[in-house]
DNA sequence: TTGACAAGTGACCGCTCGTTCGCTATAATA
DNA sequence: TATTATAGCGAACGAGCGGTCACTTGTCAA
C-alpha cells in the first residue's frame, strides 16, 4: 500500500511518456489517470524529472537482470526449423508484451534528449539481440547445423532485419500480421542460405548427438 | 527577400525539432536563433503547428521528387565490388548530409505523435531503400552477378542491417567510423554469400555482356 | 488516548508558453 | 511625393505548466 502508488505512477508515466514524450506529458493528466490530483505526485517523487530518472533506473535494472548474465540464454536449437520457431516465439513476446512495446517506443523518441536513453537504445535495438544470436549461431555451427562462418556477422545479418520489422509493428500496429509473416519468411530464407542439410531439414530424427 | 525569412524559419525548425522534438521546442528560442523576436514569426506562419505542417509538406515533396519516379534510380553495378562501392557512397551521403540526418531524427522522434510522420518514417526507414535495391539486385541477377533468388528478400536482407547502422550513427555520431567499417564488412560478406564468381570477383575484365 | 507519520487534497505561486496587437521602419507602387 | 504593403518589434494577454504549502484524513505504535 505504501509504495504501491509510486509504482502506479511509474507505470502511468511509462505509458504517457511512450505516447506523448517527456515534454508532451503533463503531471495533472498523468496523476488524473490514477484518480489522483497532481500535488499528490510530489509525495512520491521530488519532481517530474525524478519520475523520468526512476523509470530509466528500472529499465536499466530490468535489462541487466534479463540480458546481463549468460545464464538465461535460450537453448541452442537442435534443428534449423527449431531456430525459426524459437525466433517467432521471441518476436511474439516482444511485440505483444505492452510494457516491452512501450519501453521500446520511449527509448525511440527520447534517445536524442537523454544520454542514458541513448545508451539503452543501442543496447536494445542492436547489441543485445546480436550477442544473443552470436552465441546461438556459434552453437549451431558446432552442431553442424549452420555452415561455418563468422557467427557475429550472421547474427547481425539475422537480427537487424527482424528488429526493423519489430519497429514497424511499434509504428503501425495494424501491419503486425504482415510483419510477422515477413519475419517467418525471412527466417526461412536465412536457414536456406546458411543452413546445412538443406535437402532433409527435419530428417535425422533422433539418436546421435 | 520576401519569403527568405520563411525559409530560414523552416530550416531552424528542422534543426530544433530534430533535437528537442516539437513539444520541446519553443518559438522564442527558435526565432532568436535567426536574430528575430518571437512575434515576428507570426508574419510568416499562423502558428507553431503550421510550421510543423509546412515542414512535413516539404519533406513529402522532397521525397516524392527524389524517390517517386523510376528515372533517378542508380545504375545497376557491373561487378560485385561495384555494389560495395556504390553502397558506401550512398551511405556516406545519407550519414553526412546534415539535412538528411535531421530529417531522419525528426521522423524518429515524432513518428508516434503525427500520422504523416509515421507514414514517412516507414517509407524512409524500410520501403524506399528496399525497393531501390530490389531493382538493383534484379538487374544484377540478370547480369549473372548474383545467384538467382527472390530479389526483394535479398534487398530486405541487405538494406535492413545497413539501415540499423545508419540509425546508430544518428544516435551516437562518435561511432560513425566504426559503423562505416561494419557496413563495408557486411556488404563484403553479402556479396560473398550471394554473389557468383567468388573466386575471381574482379576478373572477367571486359568484352562480353 | 495520544502522538507521529504517511498519503492525499485544493488553493495558490511564479513562470513560460503560444498568441495578439498596435506601432515603426522600410521599400515598392502610384 | 504620397500611398500602401511588408516585415519586424515590444508590450501585453490568458492559459497551462511544474511546483509549494497548509491542511485533513487514516493508520499504527506507544
Amino acid at each position: 500500500m505504501a509504495n504501491d502508488t509510486k509504482e502506479r505512477i511509474l507505470e502511468a508515466a511509462l505509458e504517457m511518456f511512450s505516447q506523448k514524450g517527456y515534454d508532451g506529458t503533463n503531471i495533472r493528466e498523468l496523476t488524473a489517470s490514477l484518480g489522483l490530483v497532481k500535488s499528490s505526485m510530489y509525495k512520491h517523487f521530488e519532481n517530474k524529472e525524478e519520475i523520468w530518472n526512476a523509470l530509466l533506473d528500472k529499465m536499466i535494472a530490468y535489462y541487466a537482470q534479463h540480458f546481463g548474465s549468460r545464464e538465461n540464454l535460450p537453448p541452442v536449437p537442435e534443428t534449423l526449423d527449431e531456430l525459426v520457431g524459437m525466433t517467432m516465439r521471441m518476436v511474439d513476446v516482444t511485440i505483444h508484451d505492452e510494457k516491452i512495446v512501450m519501453t521500446r517506443k520511449l527509448l525511440t523518441i527520447e534517445q536524442f534528449r537523454d544520454e542514458r536513453a541513448r545508451e539503452l537504445a543501442t543496447k536494445h535495438f542492436l547489441t543485445e539481440l546480436k550477442e544473443m544470436f552470436t552465441y546461438i549461431f556459434e552453437g549451431m555451427m558446432n552442431k553442424g547445423l549452420l555452415r561455418q562462418d563468422d557467427p557475429e556477422m550472421l547474427a547481425f545479418a539475422y537480427t537487424a532485419p527482424i528488429s526493423s520489422l519489430i519497429h514497424l509493428c511499434d509504428r503501425e500496429p495494424e501491419k503486425t500480421d504482415d510483419a510477422l509473416a515477413q519475419i517467418k519468411t525471412f527466417s526461412g530464407h536465412f536457414i536456406k542460405t546458411y543452413g546445412k542439410n538443406n535437402a532433409n531439414r527435419t530428417a535425422v530424427p533422433s539418436g546421435n548427438e
